[in-house]
RNA sequence: UGGGGAAUAGUUUAACGGUAGAACGACGGGUUCUGGUCCCGUUAGUCAAGGUUCGAAUCCUUGUUCCCCAGCCA
């Protein structure tokens, strides 16, 4: 995986890395520990997969380590089964934190004497103001905020109303501790920012031991400090932080001082990626949940058949850097494409089926033709596919009045069958209303494998299932969740939903052996895109999901109306 | 009107005072038993204005635009 790095020919590559390697040429460390810090309030998406390859790729390509630590502060927000799932993703990413899971409830004691600490610096008081009194106190982003009254409180004072607040003797709300910095700072965060409120509420892996809770600021800093983590790596949104992190650290006993960088956050175009966005999603039933293959989180995106390579290489490729960026999906989409088209084993299925018949195929007969499995890999080997009277073809694939371009089948037009026949049409049936409903068709016995002896050329090779043989599928088609590049901001970003997001298709029709390929194989419906077997499969019907389509030059045609010229 | 961050092809991203390069996309062509893959080519960029310098994306000045911050969320 690091490969490069032994190449001697890696650069700077970004300007994270450039700070790692100076930091080790000037020994400010030896070994480079970074952390990945989920809240466990919600599902991972592919913003956090971002994340995840930056801390756990540098420790890997620096032979350091990365934590798995969890970010388990308001327990009013975060469930258990969220812990479990971060987890189960993580590995599924491809990475793995060994023996270093943390949460930062594991180091609630030392947070508490570190409150205790800073009290007797004289550096945090307890406040008694409500939270809308505190607003008022706190100044706007232009004027500077004022002093709270409790906040010369004496030490002991605060010592007592402190351990009181830890005894439960107090309502939620009624008094906080906070860090006695600088009311007047430009910066809001310095303004005595709140670090412990009394939340009564029972903790997910503590349980009801507190009442009260230190916030993010308190807690995660001083995490990184316990841990001995060198180099913690944030969004942008935290670089206001970055002076309350310091200023914290300098002031308690911390056995390690750690530095907080930070780097932008990933956006995506055509989906949304904040955490309340996504949960209305799910809420409001606009998808089906949070593994709905429309949703870009990682249970949606592994749902949907995008291997967990091609989701790395993907945040290889976005890079990390301060600037604010959305990339296109289309980049997904072509790493997804880039792997699985090496490795999907290559089957045919028809997704709108119209029926043929060979009327000089004898009757009641039927024959195995050799089929490649991978034209990118010949260790795939073949397989064979079952030809008969009756196939089905793609409806698609067939226009009574073809334009000059289309190559496929029409009246009179020969075509070859993949791996099977050429085949030319010799009949239309059409029902009542006119709608094509079979055709009638003569095949060339010495085409047999897919080439004429005579050299014969032609423009269209179709993919088809012999009806016989066929097994019924159910396959889902995917578009993007909403029609913009650039969903709105504010509520209003409902409206950009696609309405065609999602697309059932029944009664299609898959080669025999896609039902002997193991569940999770990832497969390539030959001329259709990349696919895989859905958990809502069962004895009585497969299911698939288009996780991404073939490129296709025909459909930029037809789009740009030039199908006739 | 406070504090912080950022501006390079359509989108991301390189460059560390010395030829602005790549990927994705778009467009055109070649190969092809997938209108796929692969191959070749075209398109297109330094936010602006000054300054320093033999030489500026890079250094300085001024300005412009965009993003984040007023939770007892993270």
């Amino acid at each position: 995986m690091n490969d490069a790095a032994h190449d001697g020919d890696e650069g700077s590559k970004d300007f994270v890395r450039e700070v790692i390697r100076e930091d080790l040429e000037a020994g400010r460390t030896q070994t480079v520990v970074t952390r990945f810090p989920p809240e466990p309030n919600g599902y991972l998406h592919i913003g956090h997969a971002k994340s995840m390859c930056l801390n756990f790729g540098v420790a890997e390509e620096f032979s350091g380590r990365c934590h798995l630590r969890f970010d388990d502060t308001n327990p009013t927000k975060e469930e258990h089964e969220y812990i479990e799932s971060i987890q189960e993703d993580v590995r599924w990413l491809g990475f793995d934190w060994g023996e270093h899971l943390f949460f930062a409830s594991g180091h609630f004691d030392t947070l508490y004497e570190w409150a205790q600490h800073l009290i007797r610096a004289g550096k945090a008081y307890v406040d008694d103001l409500s939270p809308e009194e505190m607003r008022e106190y706190r100044g706007t982003l232009t004027e500077p905020g004022k002093n709270s009254p409790y906040r010369d409180r004496p030490m002991e004072e605060n010592l007592d109303l402190f351990t009181r607040m830890k005894a439960g003797e107090f309502k939620e709300g009624a008094r906080v501790l906070r860090a006695k910095v600088d009311m007047a700072s430009g910066n809001i965060n310095m303004r005595d920012p709140v670090i412990y409120r009394i939340l009564h509420a029972e903790h997910p892996r503590t349980g009801t031991e507190w009442c009260i809770y230190p916030t993010y600021d308190f807690a995660h800093g001083q995490s990184d400090a316990i841990e001995g983590v060198t180099h913690s790596l944030c969004t942008l949104e935290f670089a206001d932080h970055r002076p309350l992190y310091d200023w914290l650290i300098a002031s308690l006993p911390v056995p390690f001082v750690p530095r907080q960088y930070e780097f932008s956050r990933l956006n995506l175009t055509h989906t949304v990626l904040s955490k309340r966005r996504l949960i209305q999603l799910v809420e409001e039933n606009h998808v089906r949940g949070w593994d709905d293959p429309r949703m870009p989180t990682l249970r949606g995106l592994r749902r949907r058949g995008y291997p967990a390579p091609a989701i790395r290489d993907f945040a290889q490729r976005v890079g990390v850097t301060k600037s604010d960026n959305v990339i296109e999906v289309q980049l997904l989409d072509h790493c997804a494409r880039e792997l699985l088209n090496k490795t999907a084993e290559r089957r045919m299925a028809v997704l709108r089926p119209l029926k043929v018949v060979i009327e000089n195929y004898p009757e009641g007969e039927d024959e195995l033709l050799d089929a490649v499995n991978n034209p990118e890999d010949e260790s795939a080997g073949k397989r064979q596919v079952p030809f008969s009277r009756e196939i089905y073809i793609e409806r698609e694939d067939f226009m009574e009045d073809p334009p000059k371009k289309f190559f496929r089948l029409g009246p009179g037009r020969e075509v070859r069958l993949r791996y099977a026949y050429f085949i030319t049409c010799t009949e239309v049936i059409k029902d009542d209303s006119g709608e094509v409903i079979e055709l009638r068709c003569t095949y060339d016995p010495a085409t047999r494998g897919g080439d004429a002896p005579d050299g014969r050329k032609v423009k269209g090779t179709l993919h088809w299932v012999s009806a016989a043989h066929a097994i019924a599928g159910e396959i889902r088609l995917y578009d993007h969740l909403f029609t913009e590049a650039e969903p709105s901001a504010g509520e209003g970003f409902l409206n950009g939903l696609n309405t065609e997001s999602l697309t059932v298709l029944e009664g299609c029709k898959l080669e025999p052996s896609v039902a002997e390929l193991p569940a999770d194989a990832a497969l390539q419906f030959e001329r259709q895109g990349y696919f895989n077997r859905d958990p809502d499969s069962n004895d009585e019907r497969l299911v698939y999901n288009r996780s991404v389509g073939l490129r296709d030059s025909w459909a930029k045609i037809v789009a740009k109306g030039g199908a006739n010229t």
